[in-house]
DNA sequence: CTACTAATGAAGCGCTCCTTCGTAACTAGG
DNA sequence: CCTAGTTACGAAGGAGCGCTTCATTAGTAG
């Protein structure tokens, strides 16, 4: 079922490049032995592939690291400038971006302010002058770019539109994939902005190494997405991690503890109302700890559901709230621990605000080797033969 | 991450020989050509994988087709008779087995009865006599084996323990596997009993060809298991698919709506009840409906849970009420249908009894391929080299 | 008996990887 | 400054795997 197709020579040298690059990317320039040591291949055979891939533009020499024993071995790093991604967080307030080489190390961030209410072409705009920044700020252009990556609230189907966006409804029905390929020339993907954030934790934030995470988005409306087996869970309609939606998950009515405390003023903005509880519960305000107490008490039910059911070896929290993770986390460890069979670790994001973006990011690095890996036409982007020496 | 070691010239013959079993095996009896196609391989390439399977004895000639025009194709079947694997259900109060060729085609069956509380050597006793039955109606011996699979009740660890049983206490802390590997000398696996019923379905039942699959358990034990992508998902520790356990998700007590139900007759024992109500149910009796109907608000929490968080294709309901199927299962939709996001099929498992045991088997012809395709030793059994002519 | 059809089997080629070995470049010590 | 020691380089030769090509063979159809 698999893979019933058997392979080609040329296969297994594609197979042997992808795992020189993946070698490369993870760990710096590396001299040939060094490499040959991680992929498995020998010397010669290391060599020659060392060399398509410089040829094509993927990778090239640096200069020898000196004082060392014997003849100085000729070194070789991943080329991760020869093109650009781009990842994009499309927030309820917010339209983030940022700008990071083929290593999905970052260069550039900007954020542009937007409104849940805002017409839908004002958040477009947004997005391009969020996109145009990171290009100026890093001096790049837009031909540079291989991939665009986004984040999106509401559900995203297969083709790039967005089903459904209850944060903001102009999104809803919306062709994203769609307006974006009209926006920049090259490769466009869309994913719902949790799983990225899920994404992003599992390649570069706590949870990094765990096979099987589950992500909770804490804010002022909750989420949750699943890595399962090292890799983003969508479901065969790609709504999955929709748990929240069920009234007996209790997750629905669960922020209502922080918003409807006593304590907060009245003047408050409804969107400030639960960061006052949560900052109030941190200086040890016993209305608002209380508050809190039984705002977890709802969203542990859903997080004890998950951890039953798919016996994850990390939970993580993210999302805005989890900068309370102070007061947050303890208590809902301990109520996990009650229902669990076994207690995942639960861990608070550490990634922050630019979880989403640097989700994105990862996406279209992943995306790439995918593309790498599969490919029967050229691997090489177009960009890359003329960037080439 | 995934694979970081490059390949061999040999590997690529590993794919390809892997990649043309499967196509034999799924497709009996197939040409040069026929399989060449199938494989993506050139003819000759094919011959000479098929050559070498056919000396250490997977494969083997048979008969051409006559009748066609031109001249007859030589045609080639996967021996599946080289080798046979037994399937294992251990239940509370049956032990089931089957024994079956490397195909996974059942050759024979046995049950042997067991009480809930019997002791365990009796219990291990019945294994034994199960498996001699199937060899002796099969004209096998136990050299003939090559893997034994075991599905039990309760959370098994990655090494093949019961950590934890509700239905048999005496298996509680069980080192089954390692009983089991005395008791026969071959492969011994151990899985949890749900999550073979699952596999069986997603390989050979109603949710063949599905990757993502919610399977219920649904008895007088309420369970779950997941296939996620294709594969088994088992979870960080190996203890998924216990959401049943959380309150909140009522699964606990929902069976007590049909234990409970009023028209189940004083004398009636009590593991007859809930069956006793669900026939009733079937032949209009209203307050029988009125349990069912009970019965399936406490099922449909859990069961819509699952549904939102992993967007399965499929959920099926197996166990032994799904011989109520008919009763069941368009209530059951009906309630999905108001929680889910994205409506999954929602099947009746067409397997029955034998689910577990057909898991098993199925369980054991994946670990074999799992073995030829990643062993760098031989892939083939000990048996093989002499069985091969 | 002849024409047609389809598969066979052998030969030759190209690609990928491997092992081996003499050579080159640099450091350490006298 | 020169020599010994160390490490990597690069070229050569060989083996395995898969591909294409083509004359040959074993059937059916008329």
């Amino acid at each position: 079922m698999a893979n019933l197709r058997g392979g080609d020579l040329s296969r297994l040298r594609q197979l042997n490049s992808l795992s020189a690059i993946r070698a490369l990317r993870g760990a710096g320039p590396l001299t040939l032995s060094a490499l040959a040591e991680r992929t498995g291949l020998s010397r010669p055979s290391t060599k020659e592939v060392v060399d398509e891939l410089a040829q094509v533009g993927w990778v090239e020499e640096v200069p020898p690291s000196p004082g060392t024993m014997g003849r100085p071995a000729r070194r070789y790093r991943f080329r991760a400038n020869c093109g650009y991604l781009v990842g994009i967080d499309i927030g309820a307030h917010n339209v983030r971006a940022a700008l990071a080489d083929l290593d999905g190390q970052v260069l550039a961030e900007t954020r542009q302010p937007a409104l849940p209410g805002a017409p839908l072409d004002d958040r477009l705009a947004a997005i391009e002058r969020a996109v145009s920044g990171c290009l100026t700020l890093s001096g790049k252009t837009v031909a540079d770019l291989w991939t665009v990556a986004v984040g999106t609230t509401g559900i995203v189907t297969p083709d790039g539109r967005v089903a459904y966006s209850a944060s903001v409804p102009s999104w809803t029905g919306l062709d994203l994939a769609g307006r974006l390929r009209e926006m920049f020339p090259c490769e466009v993907l869309v994913e719902n902005d949790s799983r990225l954030a899920a994404l992003a934790e599992s390649r570069r934030g706590v949870a990094r190494g765990s096979r099987d995470v589950v992500f909770l988005h804490v804010a002022r409306r909750m989420g949750a997405a699943l890595i399962i087996d090292g890799r983003l869970h969508r479901g065969f309609g790609t709504a999955a991690g929709e748990i929240g939606m069920l009234p007996e998950m209790r997750w629905l009515q669960a922020t209502d503890h922080l918003n409807g405390c006593a304590i907060v003023p009245e003047e408050t903005a409804p969107e400030d109302a639960a960061g006052y509880t949560l900052a109030a519960a941190r200086s040890g305000d016993p209305v608002a700890l209380d508050a809190v107490g039984r705002y977890l008490d709802d969203l542990a039910v859903g997080a004890a559901a998950m951890a039953l059911l798919l016996d994850p070896e990390v939970v993580v929290l993210g999302g805005g709230f989890s900068r309370a993770a102070d007061v947050l986390l303890e208590p809902l460890r301990e109520r996990l621990e009650r229902s669990c069979m076994r207690m995942p670790e639960v861990l608070a994001s550490t990634l922050g605000e630019e979880c989403v973006v640097l989700g994105a990011i990862d996406y279209a690095v992943d995306h790439l080797d995918r593309q790498h890996f599969t490919a029967d036409a050229g691997p090489v982007p177009p960009q890359a033969a003329v960037t080439s020496r």
